[in-house]
DNA sequence: TAAATAGTGTCTCTAAGACATTATGTG
DNA sequence: CACATAATGTCTTAGAGACACTATTTA
């Protein structure tokens, strides 16, 4: 059968929706969190989900996430990446749903303007004390999600979109920790964050108890993909979930 | 508004096809062969294409992808991973199309069974050599399936995948240095290998002009990502595509 | 001056790369 | 033996890790 734009039927097959969910990271205190929002309707009303929805015709998987983003937490121009889509057939009780999940990196000193905190249907959980019984398959989406993450955090400036525009040398070495969940040694950690060149000294000091501490400004201009912390042998579970 | 499983409606939004496209590769006479089929119809009629399909509502995505791969080659059981899922609105002049990309390795020593060559509308084409204008967006996933294939490489066992059963080390250097693009030294290689413990001899020989060549098996109960053959530190484009 | 925190220096050991050498087959 | 190809050995050097040391502030 010949067939052409004018002749094609569209409707041939049967459709799955199609939605896009953003795992959003930040760093509240120190500390790695997630942002989760309450469902208030069928299917798994009254658990934890993360943020996501049904994309438009006319918008591209990209855009649709920014979207998301933008409407949960009104910031623009961050770092956003496609994670993986999940499509196992009864993943949602609704009907087909395929979801292209997407992870999204706030920067710390952002978060105050955006989201509501306790009593709000959405909120940031520390990632080391979030919820487990999350809606769907959405422990399975973080879990993946945060393995990505601290892949990705050995290989990539990934760390330096967590921080604030300015920041000292040791509190980039707390997130490295937080996110790899092991210590690292200071003295070697400065030596390998000066030799790779990222940082740019500025001349603002922080006083505290001890010795005040120098801030650094990450140079975007460098790119953001050159500085390779550290190479592990076992790279765990990056290219597949679960 | 409440709602349950009765009063849902799952027509409420316009829904998107989705697709699944699998990028098969393969090793023919030593060299990296990437399947593609012609299209007989509109739209893209006469182009070369990646293989694929709508997904049926009751599959999964990985079962979609399997059972594309076997209609194209008829192989089963080989590596196969999710890529990327590409989802620009205009990529498909008939509808709205999703396609969830997929890379397939299948072993050198299966094709002759699966695939017939020159006359066919299916065929492996080197890719060195491969069709540059292909319909869709399928050169910007084939060069993202590639750039894929060579990050891995690199910190996987995914290599193997492209061997026969038995094969030697040279011939593996040799797909290295296919994939990697650049001379491997041959002593160093010898010693990497040996010492990541993940060959296993056979008391198999191959004669040639010089001296026989020794054969080896590769230990799959080592896992399957523990090797790491080397770490670059220009990673290059590996998490987004073009 | 003691305590607290920031930052530097140095030693060792492993592993990657370059390259030379030996091994084992054929005509 | 000459030639071809396979496989091993050795030397050097860069970099990771461990850890000791110095610096600069406050109480």
């Amino acid at each position: 059968m010949e067939e052409n734009a004018a002749t094609y039927n569209a409707s041939r097959y049967e459709r799955p929706s199609v939605t896009v969910d953003v795992v959003i990271f930040t760093l509240l205190n120190g500390e790695l969190h997630v942002l989760l929002v309450l469902r208030r309707r069928w299917p798994y009303e009254g658990y934890w989900a993360i943020p996501g929805g049904f994309i438009n015709m006319d918008e591209s998987l990209d855009q649709a996430a920014r979207r998301e983003l933008e409407e949960e937490t009104g910031v623009q121009d961050v770092y956003l990446e496609q994670l993986y889509t999940f499509g196992e057939p009864q993943r949602d009780p609704r009907t087909r749903v395929i979801s292209v999940a997407y992870i999204a990196i706030v920067p710390a000193d952002d978060h105050e303007l955006h989201v509501s905190d306790e009593s709000s249907d959405v909120r940031w959980f520390p990632v080391r004390t979030r919820p487990t019984q999350l809606a769907f398959d959405h422990d399975l989406i973080l879990n993946y999600a945060l393995s990505r993450l601290r892949s990705k955090l050995e290989y990539t400036t990934l760390a330096f979109q967590l921080l604030p525009e300015v920041f000292s040398i040791l509190e980039l070495k707390d997130i490295y920790e937080q996110i790899l969940g092991e210590k690292l040694d200071k003295g070697n950690f400065y030596r390998k964050i000066k030799e790779a060149g990222i940082l740019e000294e500025t001349s603002l000091l922080r006083e505290g108890r001890g010795r005040p501490t120098r801030l650094w400004r990450f140079r975007r201009d460098r790119g953001d993909k050159q500085f390779v912390f550290r190479w592990r042998e076992d790279r765990g579970s990056d290219d597949e979930p679960e």
